[in-house]
RNA sequence: GGGCCUAUAGCUCAGUUUGGUUAGAGCGCGCCCCUGAUAAGGGCGAGGUCGGUAGUUCGACUCUACCUAGGCCCA
């Protein structure tokens, strides 16, 4: 045959695919071309200034903490918030969208100091704060830059700070609101102290090393043991504490009992003024052993046993402090594990003292300054440092005979990060908000219960739990890097003031230099003239340094962001952030709010998990597991990032690995080549000229856009709902099977061969216009940069993807006949591949299915109503060159048939011959005159347009 | 130790609300076709004791309890 030079004569008469959207997409490469684009076109200021006929849209950006590079945990909220604006965008809302950042706090003033090493000594707070300012813009800028290459749309030139005084003036007006109302109170707090370094320490910079303490065993004598019924008729009784800090005896106050564990009176051989005598010591009962054997009390026998609660309230006498007693309560922070079951409890060195003295109405003493020395609290020692007060106080209770026993104990001890030294627990004064003033917390647990959305649901269950169950917030900080509060100590009364006049005051001199001027004006300078000491009536003042606690900083940005910027408005939308949140700025902001405002500072709060991997743990630096944006973004293109973020449900953790990934990058590559195949097919298509009305479109056409319309209405009800990862398998699915396999695939012999404006071939790019305008829509929030793209191939004179709008798919698209009848169809359409398959690989009788004819035999009423009607179109939908309908299988034994789940099906060889141009098998072929090789379609075809 | 959450094919997800026929999809994998979507496209197929155990029930992936593994936040 001469079939070689005929072929390529006719595939020139093909309508073939046509596009420059390059099937590769050089992501890494292209991405940041777009972004360009995108900025020199004015893409956000175009976005906002447009009409947006649903109104506004507010997600408040939870600020990110403005030190190191952004990690893969960062990614994951910018892009799930990018998502969410933009579908807002796309639905007719003005979203701006302002990111944040959190610029104080101590990470960043520890990282200064350590890059500062020796010379930090010599700075002054002043230039400390100058180095921390300078350190927190620098990362605001690389952080800016990273955020912007995954494609997040924002107002990236005019971002808040936490430390621009703008903001800073709205932080500390709404502590001046929170003050005026009485919210704040000065209290005292244990908190990790180095009397080394006489200073704070946070967390973070306590290092745990072995240390050697002092063990010991101590009496507190029961006073008025006979009065109570419990304690009667013992000899001599005592509870017995352990203890590995002696030198906070004197700070003693009660000895804790758990509520729910037994106790018991055991009598050992004591010794009283250098003589035996037998006494009774009150131990936990699950103690008992241990305390024998650690204490050598020698055996011992229990004498009755006493339930905690019948001890709660009895008086003891103080250890070491002849003028004070101790009491015993109940806390379930004792424990088993070491011990007697008794625990010494001194509330100015312990936060669980402290917490259970609370509830007793027990003070805070404090016999230790901040140098480590005792003060007069503590006459006996005063002005000895606390760890060469451990030998003295032991021998003190050992010559007043309440010493049990002495040892010493190794063990992990927490000491100073920067002078390596032990350091203490020691309550110090600071500003706290009272949560309970006022009816805050119930009033906020009755937001959360009502009027506040959570997203998932449970995240109801958590803030709850934690806003019931939270202590009083411990605003202040001993540090520099912060905002000041402005509080100021009376000299002549010794006492602290945090006033509105005083705030009122430095705010306005914060909205003109912001707050460094705390350190740089004198006192002064924020004193109004008529102010005078509450407590004194003098005007004899100084500074107190402390700073806000930065929760405090980012739980105020409700109100100096979204109630600062005119573009911005108060409660916000949506809070979206990772599940910590409950506990951080969910319930910073939600406690502000209440305080100042009386309402939530949120309509909705979305919640994500955790970044994990492939194993789904954790990732650390230490495992070596931890993936950066950066990595996936050079190997894959952000879209691909966006992408599987859009694929993983992230109500729960998220798995990243390298087979995820490039799963991802595959169904990434599925999508984009559909739409370059859907593009190619339009490239000679004008809708305004070409577009055939719905009523003339053929049956798969209509079955298409009803299929459109389905997916259409699930992914924007999904988009609503947040539930991405639905979104992403509809498209890719939608893009493989019903396009793919089913309707392109089909549709082929109609684009290819009808000729270039036949109807037959209009009406299928009608139908494909209209999926491709919709899929680019509907993936936009997504694949911000392919869809975008893909649009200026499908519309050149359309500026951007993202200025368009989601549209509702037309009612008559919706064909739920159509659409049963067709999944009756497709139920056929998989007896007949099956059997098509075995004639191919079993039979190897065929190759493509166009070789085929297939009988398919079936009585069923139900599907000869389907069938016989579409007689005409079954080879189409078959792809095969003829089809037909038949009550029984013909007589004729063929290639092969098989009965299927809903027809038989015979396939046999193909009649005629191959058409040269549409490679089906037709009689016609040869017929005529003018085109020997072809049938009498392709003859027409090439008759009327060629 | 406490609060909240997760666990369905190698991977990502449906299904479970109101317990009820052979638990679905896409990807990946195996085999095949095509070479007119071609660093593409199509077909067929093999993969699951629904984390484990016990219980409720005529019947449980679905309800209950406990356990295991993992996550976040506390202690």
């Amino acid at each position: 045959m001469t079939n070689d030079t005929e072929k390529t004569d006719y595939k020139a008469t093909l309508c073939m695919p046509s596009t420059g959207f390059p099937m590769r997409a050089n992501l890494p490469q292209r991405e940041p071309e777009m972004l360009k684009r995108w900025s020199e076109m004015g893409l956000r200021e175009k976005l906002i200034e447009r009409p947006a006929p649903a109104g506004d849209y507010v997600l408040h950006d939870g600020p990110p903490y403005a030190n190191g590079h952004i990690h893969i945990g960062h990614a994951l909220n910018k892009i799930l918030k990018d998502m969410v604006v933009r579908h807002q965008s796309m639905n007719g809302k003005r979203a701006v969208y302002v990111p944040g950042w959190d610029c104080h706090g101590l990470p960043i003033e520890q990282k200064v100091a350590s890059d500062l090493g020796p010379k930090r000594a010599q700075m002054t707070a002043l230039q400390v704060r100058h180095k921390c300012e300078e350190y927190a813009r620098k990362w605001v800028k690389t952080q800016s830059a990273e955020f912007q290459r995954l494609g997040i749309g924002g107002e990236w030139e005019k971002p808040y700070l936490t430390l621009d005084p703008k903001v800073e003036v709205g932080i500390l007006s709404t502590l001046r609101d929170l003050v005026a109302q009485g919210y704040v109170y000065k209290g005292m707090k244990p908190v990790f102290w180095c009397a080394s370094c006489q200073t704070a320490l946070a967390d973070a910079e306590v290092e745990y090393a072995d240390h050697v303490s002092a063990s010991i065993y101590v009496k507190f004598p029961l006073l008025e043991a006979e009065k109570n019924p419990a304690t009667e008729g013992l000899l001599y009784p005592s509870v017995v504490i352990w203890t590995t800090t002696p030198w906070t005896l004197p700070a003693n106050l009660a000895v804790s009992l758990h509520p729910d564990f037994k106790y018991v009176a055991i009598r050992v051989k004591a010794q009283h003024s250098g003589a035996p005598r037998d006494e009774d010591y009150i131990v936990a009962r699950d103690m008992v052993e241990a305390f024998t054997t650690a204490a050598g009390t020698g055996p011992v026998e229990i004498i009755r046993e006493i339930a905690a609660k019948d001890l709660e309230h009895m008086r003891m006498a103080h250890p070491v402090q002849p003028d004070r007693t101790s009491q015993i309560v109940l806390g379930t922070h004792v424990t088993l594990e070491q011990g007697t079951g008794a625990v010494h409890t001194a509330p100015g060195h312990g936060i669980e003292d402290f917490i259970v003295c609370r509830e007793y109405d027990i003070p805070t003493v404090v016999p230790v300054d901040g140098a480590g020395r005792f003060t007069s609290e503590f006459s006996l020692m005063e002005g000895m440092g606390v760890w060469e007060a451990n030998k003295p106080i032991i021998r003190y209770l050992d010559e007043k005979d309440i010493l049990v026993h002495a040892s010493d104990f190794n063990h992990s001890y927490p000491h100073c990060w920067r002078c390596h030294k032990p350091i203490i627990y020691r309550a110090t004064e600071q500003w706290f908000m009272n949560v309970d003033h006022k009816g805050l917390r119930e009033a906020a647990l009755e937001r959360i219960n009502n009027g506040i959305q959570f997203i998932p649901t449970w995240g109801h269950d958590r803030i709850y739990n934690m806003m019931q169950s939270r202590p009083d917030w411990c605003l202040s900080r001993q540090r520099v890097w912060g905002v000041p509060i402005p509080a100021v100590v009376c000299r002549d009364s010794g006492k602290a003031i945090l006033s509105t006049d005083i705030i009122d005051k430095f705010i306005k001199v914060v909205a003109e230099q912001g707050t460094n001027a705390w350190y740089d004006l004198p006192v002064e300078a924020f004193i109004p003239e008529d102010f005078v000491s509450p407590y004194s009536g003098g005007r004899n003042f100084e500074k107190e340094f402390n700073i806000l606690d930065v929760w405090f900083d980012s739980g105020s940005t409700h109100i100096a962001v979204l109630e600062q910027r005119p573009e911005l408005s108060w409660p916000a939308d949506l809070y979206l952030e990772g599940s910590d949140q409950h506990r951080g700025w969910f319930q910073s902001s939600l406690i502000t709010a209440m305080g100042t405002r009386q309402a939530p500072p949120y309509r909705a709060v979305l919640t994500h998990g955790f970044v994990l991997d492939g194993k789904g743990e954790a990732m650390s630096k230490s495992k070596g597991n931890v993936t950066a944006p950066e990595e996936i973004v050079k190997k894959y293109g952000a879209d691909v990032l966006r992408l599987w973020v859009a694929s993983e449900d992230y109500r729960a953790d998220l798995k990243m690995s390298n087979e995820i990934m490039d799963r991802v990058a595959e169904g990434y590559r599925r999508i984009r080549n559909t739409l370059r195949y859907l593009l190619g097919n339009l490239s000679d298509f004008d809708a305004k000229t070409n577009a055939v009305p719905y009523e003339e479109l053929p049956e798969a056409d209509r079955w298409i856009l009803n299929e459109l319309y389905e997916l259409s209405t699930n992914v924007q009800r999904a988009y609503n709902e947040f539930e991405f990862h639905k979104i992403y398998h509809w498209l890719q699915q939608f893009c493989v099977v019903q396009l793919s396999s089913i309707y392109l695939d089909m549709l082929k012999d109609r684009v290819y061969c009808s000729g270039p404006d036949s109807p037959l071939r209009r009406a299928a790019q009608t139908a494909q216009h209209a999926v491709a305008h919709t899929l680019l829509r509907l993936s936009a929030p997504i694949l911000v940069f392919t869809a975008d793209e893909a649009y200026h191939y499908l519309d050149s004179e359309a500026e951007s993807i993202h200025l368009a709008a989601f549209t509702k798919p037309l009612e008559v698209w919706r064909q739920p006949v159509l659409a049963a009848e067709w999944k009756g169809l497709l139920d056929v359409r998989t007896d007949v591949l099956r059997a098509l398959e075995e004639a191919r690989q079993v039979r190897k009788a065929i190759g493509q299915s166009l070789e085929a004819r297939v009988v398919v035999a079936v009585k069923e009423p139900r599907l000869r109503a389907l069938l016989d009607p579409r007689q005409a179109g079954l080879a189409d939908l078959f792809i095969t060159s003829q089809a037909e309908v038949a009550d029984e299988p013909p007589a004729e034994e063929g290639i092969c048939s098989l009965q299927g789940n809903q027809v038989h099906v015979t396939v046999l060889k193909a009649e005629g011959e191959k058409c040269q141009r549409c490679w089906k098998y037709s009689p016609s072929v040869g017929k005529d005159e003018a085109h020997k090789g072809l049938c009498n379609r392709c003859a027409d075809v090439l008759r009327r347009y060629y």
